[in-house]
DNA sequence: ATGTTAAATCGAAAAGTGTCAATATGATAT
DNA sequence: ATATCATATTGACACTTTTCGATTTAACAT
């Protein structure tokens, strides 16, 4: 489990209001920048930043059409964070709280 | 869906891969914070201030005994920031992009 | 009482983020 | 060619975040 820095960009991206807003308005289909521009009080030049973060972290897909980019959800990306969120918020194995001495008070006792 | 600002806090605290790291180790049980500073190079006022965070979004419970805390995830806050997550990503009805003129080549060719 | 230990808080430095106006780019229309 | 339109990029600013060392607090232990 190395991919710790690959999907803290996805939640950093989810991280902030206006973006969450974005992936929930494109949840149900494409949508050209101009239209989600629309739908926020926010400088053009602002939402291509946000836009950007959302494409680099894979959540998110642009396509250009002509003069205009349809941004889409990654479906690969967002199965892939979901179990990542699963696999970091689940019981597992071999993990830190079975080894001997990990408990302050435990260590304590035993002295 | 007006809880943005409060499940973006938790994406933004899962936003930093040492945290991502704390809770994964925290996945299985409790442990007390001496034990989680001993797995990483940091140092103990930057520890403290990673669980304030974790804390304060609600995804991280602390519990005082003696003059140690133990860390334990909160399955509540799990659940309900899992089913955000699955709310934002995922089709609903009346969404923006079934609205009319929703579509910039649309527009364009309907003028 | 005094010292020790675990954790929180404070203050400061460095790095990162969100935002905008201005400018650049690239496609389309005239 | 030139103008227009949608988007991206740049540069600047305020704000936030990460990090540390130093200090404080609270709980034991002696």
């Amino acid at each position: 489990m190395e991919n710790y820095l690959e999907y803290t960009k996805v939640f950093k991206a989810l991280g902030d209001p206006k973006r969450a807003m974005i992936v929930d308005m494109l949840s149900c289909g494409e949508l050209c920048a101009c239209m989600i521009l629309e739908k926020f009080e926010m400088s053009q030049s602002t939402l291509s930043h946000h836009m950007k973060l959302l494409c680099e972290c894979g959540f998110v897909k642009g396509r250009n059409e002509g003069k205009w980019t349809y941004y889409s959800l990654d479906a690969e990306t967002i199965n892939k964070t979901k179990q990542f969120f699963c696999d970091i918020t689940s019981e597992k194995e071999n993990c830190i709280c079975k080894e001997d001495g990990n408990c302050c008070k435990g260590c304590d006792e035993n002295e």
